[in-house]
DNA sequence: CTGTTAGCGCATTCAT
DNA sequence: ATGAATGCGCTAACAG
């Protein structure tokens, strides 16, 4: 195990035979201080390679200039994104970013909260875990006075401020589109009900439906528990149905890829025999042959706003009082939901 | 701006009516302590809900138990899952972990260094960007004697450990496989000349074509400066030469989707008229159409790796003299170049 | 068994 | 304009 020894302000002092104090003003740049003296300071600092040691500055001041994130899984693009977004922006603001994943456990979730906590972070980044249907720890978050804001997998009642998509809307605008398209018996294939997005995009399909004047078919509606091996058998299910349904709308891409996958191999044809629809815009969707029709999230647009925000809390220049940011979607229509337009 | 307050050892103290250090060696289950005494204070402090203050605990032992991670991109799947990896590892092994990224940038690693050497993190893992052409950054970290362990993009100079991938052998094994199918004329794609995997294998195609007695021909060496608009141009170039080649090789997956992509536009089938292939097995490898033979890395299990052992550096568990780990990579023959095979 | 003391590196108040 | 003293929250050596 090596030393990894760094210089301190003591060291500098020594060296130069002046106080700590003097050194700790000099180097924050204190107008009462004699200019020469400022400047051989500084200048020792830099030849000595000088680096404050952050630990110690924000256990001083009470404030660690860093921010916890968690979200359910890193690898995923959208997230991956969002973090993105917030690394950029926190760092042009001074802040640091520990991220944490959740790996969608609500337990996870909890223990990284109190990890993020113990690290004196000043504020909190979360998008909740599939698993999180209770949220006591996040009122004891609030009851705390610790600063967090939720994004894209938000709870509605808790009194935060949240930023999301909006959702509703999207799926909105992607069964209009099939619905546009002559579709009429159109699928959605939901995941668990807890989560936030799956009930929206729902409201946002059956929005659609009701516009269009087309009754609600329970039966078209399927649930997946998200995994692969959930997707294919949901996307069996709909093979088999007599008739078969002219769309599916997927609440997110990578179920429809899965389906995509899934009806390649026994031979169902897209957009030919089914039209087919996403959400996300994930990269693989673009790739997919077909490509596939979606709904694009900005993510790194949604984790620069949600951390602005943040910090403009933590700076004062935004009150405490939660406020929703509510981001708007962008209709993808690629070749997979072409399905009676190619009939045509 | 909230307080967020939190209950620190004092206040505890307080309550009971004992000194500060009773606190902290209950805490710590110290077994000079009077059980019914230890058995109040952890009461007490769990009814207070308190949580010790990290960086008070860091400036104290001078050990954060944090680490630093420095990726090129958080949004490349292949470094997600290096995160992913050393994320898990080091929770488990009781430590946390700040990500950063370059961004690609020389200066951004270098300033991302610098921030998370003043966080006083115990120890950096560092994949380095494509910009990294000079190394005064790291050799300053060496000589510091700051703990660090490069992975995946590393420099084969500097003398730390290293975790990278058989990049030679698995530019062989995917080349052998093309030659295997027959193909002769086989195109190989590379990136910037800085880049150790760019080089590396290149070195594993020109091994491959030398063990089939097939003689060099620099004509068939591209190199892409691997943005998309780079990528397309290779692609046409490749396109119009006459005869075309019997199979193309992509230092990695993005430049082979790009490329196939443009391909297919101008109606050139894939793999009829061409062999294609890439590296690292990129979830969209799987997916495009056809989809893309090529090696699959396991960064997780890098991410693990790399981790474990500075790790291991760091509490003793392994010297400090450099290693090198080399992880194997799997071929993973997919249609795209099933060229010859098709013919028959 | 437990309290007192000292100090990690830094910023700030109070002196001078 | 500068130094000395104090304390952020915690641990550990020393002292009983």
């Amino acid at each position: 195990m090596k030393k990894g020894h760094q210089i301190t302000m003591k060291e500098i002092a020594k060296k130069l035979g002046v106080s700590v104090s003097t050194i700790s003003r000099a180097l924050k740049d204190s107008p009462e201080l004699h200019p020469e003296t400022k400047r051989k300071i500084v200048e020792m600092a830099k030849e000595m390679n000088y680096q404050p040691n952050l630990l110690a500055q924000s256990l001083r001041i009470s404030r660690s200039k860093t921010l916890g994130v968690i979200v359910p899984e890193i690898t995923s693009h959208f997230f991956a994104s969002c973090i993105s977004g917030i690394q950029d922006t926190a760092n042009t603001r001074g802040y640091n970013v520990m991220i944490c994943q959740s790996n969608e456990s609500l337990e996870l979730e909890k223990a990284n909260i109190r990890t993020l906590v113990s690290s004196q972070v000043d504020g909190l980044l979360i998008s909740l875990s599939r698993e999180t249907n209770q949220f006591d720890h996040l009122y004891d978050l609030y009851n705390r006075e610790i600063n967090f804001v939720l994004f894209d997998r938000v709870n509605e009642e808790i009194p935060v401020s949240k930023v999301t998509f909006n959702d509703v809307g999207g799926a909105y605008q992607v069964v209009k589109h099939l619905l546009e398209g002559e579709n009429r018996r159109i699928v959605y294939v939901s995941g668990p009900e807890d989560l936030y997005i799956s009930k929206k995009r729902k409201e946002g399909y059956l929005k659609a439906l009701k516009e269009f004047g087309i009754d609600i078919d329970p039966t078209l509606i399927f649930k997946s528990d998200l995994t692969t091996e959930g997707n294919i058998e949901v996307a069996k299910a709909i093979a088999e149905m007599q008739p078969r349904p002219d769309a599916v709308f997927c609440m997110i891409d990578p179920v429809a890829v899965d389906v995509l996958t899934q009806w390649k191999s026994v031979g169902i044809k897209i957009p030919q025999d089914m039209a087919l629809a996403g959400f996300t815009n994930n990269p693989t969707a673009a790739v997919v042959e077909p490509p596939l029709t979606t709904v694009a999230q900005p993510g790194y647009e949604m984790g620069k706003l949600a951390v602005s925000h943040l910090l403009d809390q933590l700076d004062g220049i935004a009150s405490d009082d939660p406020i929703s940011i509510v981001l708007e979607t962008t209709l993808v229509p690629r070749k997979s939901s072409q399905h009676f337009d190619l009939k045509k």
